[in-house]
This record gives C-alpha cells, sequence and structure tokens, in this order.
DNA sequence: ATGAAAGCGCTAACAG
DNA sequence: CTGTTAGCGCTTTCAT
C-alpha cells in the first residue's frame, strides 16, 4: 500500500502551515499562533511568519482546523423560505450580528415542511455547526431529542411557547392574531375574514384571531387559505374568494403585508374603497405597508431585530457565558395606518 | 507527551465510525460505503450497519469527511444583501438547484463593498468549498487572481462581461439601461431621469441609459443618486429630489422596482398623475410591479432562474464535466404596463 | 514565548 | 464485495 502521495512536483501544490513554519524558520504552532492568537507571540517571530505566510500565499484550511479544535465556526439558520421578506430581514440581521466575530452562515429552506427540516438539522449536525437557528416551534418528531442529544445551541424564533429546546427568541402568534381581531372589533368592522397559510405561525395567528372576534361578540371568521403566504397574487385571489361569500367581510386581516396588499390592490381594482367598503389590515409592517397607498394597518415585528437578538444570545452562549435569559419576548405592536 | 485521551467513562461521548464499525463487525470503510455508496455493499452487510449506526445515533463527521476527502459539498454565494429581493430569488433558486444533489449554501453579504467581498472571498477559500457564486464583475484587486490560484469553480452573475473569472450567468446592465431609454423615448417623453444606486450594475444601467437617450436626441439625464437601492422610502425621496429642479423630468428610470414603486407612491401623494405628468419605469419585474397601481413598466430580470441556472452550471463542473458554456446571457425584457 | 508529539474522524488507494 | 494502511492539515496538551 504505497502512501498516497502528493503530487510532487506537479502544478505546486497550495502551500501548508508546515510550508509556512520552515519558511518562517518557526514550529508549526507558531504559525497557528500567529493566525489565531497574534498576540501570544514576539513582534518579531509574528513579523517573520506573516512573510512567510504572504510569500507563499497560505491560505489556512478551516476544514482541518475545525477538526482539530471541535469548532466549526458556522453557524446554521433554517427558515421556510428566504424569498418571503420577513425570514430574510431576520437572516440578514443574524448575519450582521455574527460576521464581526468572524462567524458564517449556513442557509437552509424548508418551504414550510417539517421534514425537509429535520433533514436539514441532520444535515448540519453533522456538519458540526457551533449553533444551530430554526424558524417556528413545530418540529418534526426526533429533532427535538437530536438536537439536545447533540449539545449544540439552539435558538427557536418567530412564536414564544413554553418548552423551547434550548433557547428562543420571539412573539407571541396567538396574542398578534387576538390584538388583530380586537382592534379590527374596537374600529366597529364586521364581520371579519382571514388570509393565511396554513402553517403552524398562521394557525396559531388565527386561532388568536378567532378567539378575540368571540370575545368581541361577532361571529364566525371567514377563512381563506393561501399556499404561499408572502405573495401579492395569492393576496388577490384570496380576497376575491372571500368576496364571492353570501356574507363577505368587513374587514380582513391577512397573516402578511404582502398577502394584504394584493388584497388592496384587487379591492382598487373592483373600485371597492378601502376601508369604507372593506378595511384590510397586514402582519409584519414591511416596506411595502407604510409605502403603499393608502398605507396599511399592519401588526408590526422587528424581524432584522429579531436575528440581531439571536445572533447575540448565541455568540454569548458560544463564548461560554450563561444566557441571561432563554426566552426573549420581543413583542409586537398595531401600527394604525389609513387601510383599516 | 501523554496521548491526549478522551474522558473515558464521561458523559457518552458521540459515536464516530469506528464504534459503528466495531458494533456491526464490519471495518470502518464499509460503514463510510454503507453511507457514501450504498450500493457497493451487500444488502445484508448493510443493513447491519445501518443497524448499527441506528442504534448508536451516529451522526457522520462531515467535517472530517471532508478533510480526507477535500471535497465540501458546500457552495458559498456573495451577495450585495439579501434584503434585497432581487438577489434573495437568485439566492432561492441556487439553493433550489443545490439541494437535491446535497450541497449546502454558504451566505455572505458585502453590503455593496468590494472590500467586504474579499474578505469573505479569503474566508470562503480557508474553508475550502467547493464552489463560489459572486455578483457582478467589479472587485477588489486580488481577489481574481486568489480565485483562479485556488483553482475553485466561480460562477459570477448579475452582470456580462468579456473576461470573467472563470463561469458566467448574467445579462448586460448597460443594454438594460439602454432599452429603457429607448423605450421611454419612443413613448414620446422627455426629458429623461434616473434614481439608481451607486454600484457597478447601476453605473453600467446608467452608462446605457444616457447612451440611449443620445442616440434617440434627448438631452442630458437628470440623475438622483440613492444609498440603499431598493427601498421604497430612498425612491420617494429621489422623485422629490428630482421633481425640485428647474426642469423636472418628464419620465423617469429606476434601477430597481422598490425605487420606482416609491416614486409612484410619491407622486400619488403630490397628486403628480402617473403616467400623465410623469412616467415611472422600474428594473426586475418584482412581484409588486404587476400587483400595484398603476402597475409598473419594467425592465424583467428572471432572478430566481438565473440561480437554478448557476446551481446547474456548478454542478455539472463539480461532477467533473466541461461547462456547455462559460458565459451565458440570460438576457431581459421590456414590459409594458401602465406606468410608463 | 515557543515547541514536540499525538490525535481530531474520516476517506483514498490499492489489494484481495 | 470488503479490508488495510496512510494520511487530509490543523490544534491540543503539556513541557520548557
Amino acid at each position: 500500500m504505497p502512501p498516497r502521495q502528493r503530487p510532487r512536483s506537479s502544478a505546486a501544490a497550495a502551500a501548508r502551515m508546515e510550508d509556512v513554519a520552515r519558511a518562517a524558520g518557526v514550529s508549526m504552532i507558531t504559525v497557528s499562533r500567529a493566525l489565531n492568537a497574534p498576540d501570544k507571540l514576539a513582534a518579531a517571530t509574528l513579523a517573520r511568519v506573516r512573510a512567510a505566510i504572504d510569500s507563499l500565499r497560505y491560505v489556512p484550511n478551516l476544514t482541518a482546523g475545525s477538526l482539530a479544535s471541535r469548532r466549526s465556526r458556522i453557524v446554521a439558520a433554517i427558515v421556510p423560505t428566504i424569498s418571503n421578506s420577513i425570514f430574510s430581514e431576520t437572516v440578514d440581521g443574524l448575519a450582521q450580528a455574527l460576521a464581526p466575530r468572524g462567524y458564517q452562515l449556513l442557509l437552509g429552506q424548508t418551504h414550510y415542511r417539517a421534514d425537509e427540516e429535520a433533514a436539514l438539522v441532520d444535515a448540519f449536525l453533522g456538519r458540526r455547526v457551533d449553533g444551530i437557528v430554526l424558524t417556528g416551534l413545530a418540529h418534526a418528531r426526533g429533532v427535538r431529542a437530536g438536537l439536545q442529544r447533540a449539545g449544540v445551541p439552539v435558538v427557536e424564533t418567530w412564536d414564544l411557547g413554553p418548552r423551547p429546546i434550548d433557547m428562543l427568541v420571539g412573539f407571541s402568534n396567538a396574542a398578534a392574531g387576538e390584538a388583530a381581531a380586537r382592534y379590527l372589533a374596537g374600529k366597529g368592522y364586521g364581520p371579519l375574514g382571514f388570509i393565511g397559510g396554513d402553517d403552524d405561525r398562521s394557525a396559531a395567528r388565527l386561532a388568536g384571531f378567532r378567539a378575540g372576534a368571540k370575545a368581541c361578540r361577532l361571529g364566525d371568521i371567514a377563512v381563506a387559505t393561501v399556499t404561499s403566504p408572502s405573495t401579492l397574487d395569492e393576496g388577490a385571489a384570496a380576497l376575491a374568494a372571500l368576496m364571492q361569500r353570501a356574507d363577505p367581510p368587513r374587514a380582513v386581516f391577512c397573516t402578511n403585508d404582502m398577502l394584504a396588499a394584493g388584497a388592496v390592490f384587487e379591492c382598487r381594482r373592483r373600485r371597492i374603497a378601502v376601508p369604507a367598503k372593506v378595511a384590510v389590515m397586514g402582519f409584519a409592517d414591511l416596506p411595502i405597508a407604510a409605502g403603499m397607498e393608502p398605507a396599511l394597518t399592519t401588526i408590526q415585528v422587528r424581524s432584522g431585530e429579531m436575528g440581531q437578538r439571536v445572533g447575540a444570545m448565541l455568540l454569548r452562549r458560544l463564548d461560554g457565558l450563561a444566557p441571561e435569559q432563554r426566552i426573549v419576548d420581543v413583542g409586537f405592536a398595531v401600527v394604525e395606518r389609513a387601510s383599516a
């Protein structure tokens, strides 16, 4: 069994740490320290090593480093889809928090499917990522146990619940739905309609919305379910469907501003005045909510900030510190504008 | 120097491949094959190994695998920001193309800064990613050489040029700008205005727009530059600035539909009829373009498809096949709607 | 402040 | 179809 030999004299194999060490007249560990803990070296040594690194164009192999140190400096984020800007802003916030500390982001999309989430979690655990960020609290069976067994720091986001896998940064979707119902009822609107997806967070908002309506003595909710919960088209189609009914709603709560904007645009096409004839309320407070005409009454959740707090929480943990709190409720706020 | 010993009898260290091999009564390489090339094993052996894997809850360490095999199964994507949905759709498309083959996506954001791009490229080269996707053709010095020296497959996107680092999937921003000018001139509009960022792709669109205007014998372009090229607010502010001028433009081309939508909304606030008084043209054909009122005339670029083609191209290369073509022009199209 | 040796956990290469 | 051996390139641990 001849040893696997690197192609001697062939196309100039990339320099390894050993090559740098030899060139600088030091041991490998000194090169390692020059890279990872430069202040532990004498200035002169450091300079010599750096010169060798430059002249050999040495690019340290972080994979080897990760294997030896058992730290990957990679955090995985799993979201339903980044095409929905509420999640892309969370990812952006997370990236912003992690980047200064040299952590990179591995991205996974579930497309709202629990089995895809489970597969991604397995893959990421295999890569020994230093932390995992999950969207929502509903996971396939085994995910929770696998994550806890691995002992990897986990942050769940975008919802609130009593028993997080590890850490949690979110807000109550049920309470947000209820607040929407109470707001619309308070404005004297009724009957009420709902346009949303069928993922667990939308379901929580709907449940809260129903509870709120009931508490305000408003009857049944007219529900229209959409497949992709963040598209103008589906919002428009759903509004059309609701208007078809014998008892069309006087006000509609949409679980995403995009759906709401689509509903408003559809109203305009049908010459239905908003909010005079039909009031429309959104969710998320995306830029379009404030920008469009009429401006959208909506529920504000600070997605970007949520990502940043997730990042900060993770960093604390990765520094070996205990979390200040395992559960953070970032809350939400009803933003009153023109559409409802 | 006593060998580094793993904590015997302590908290049940995670199973390694060796443990699985012993439990199944096979060698490590057989376990490896059960994972990576199951059809090279006898059915009975495979079953035995799988049973051992399950009972030990073995999670293969992909970092070790990457180091040994020199393939990470990770592709890095570097975009200006994923908060701009034109890029998040490209990333989404790329992820969709790569996921079925088990490749994961490492995400980097440059915030439109060449030095951040260079830092990300270095970091990703250090991780020995299997491929790198870049946005645009303007890179910091050294990036091109470093990438070529590393020999990693690279795909540049979102623009067209004669000398890509390696592969390229994009379209001509200059031609798109020129097409916009010709379209507006053809409609009889003039003088012309421009709202856009100051990154190189926006600059290319502006250069093309100017050339087109000149060819149509339209005079100078009124230019308003924005910092974040995909926000309603900045579009609104830029439109306001253009209207302040002694010679306000009769038609405005915006390098992003979000800017254009913001401009249109601002017009509505100012009771400026669109397109009767001012015509507005966008870029990208985001969902909002077709959905809003008036619907936005714009230049369509299929961002998601671009990502998918990038992914396909990369996969071919990673399979060791020669690319069908190194440069792919996905083109663009003027979409006429109501706003211009 | 610097170094020597021993792995980290896996796969490549070839043999049988 | 399965096994043996030798690394992949770095960091850890203790020593000086």
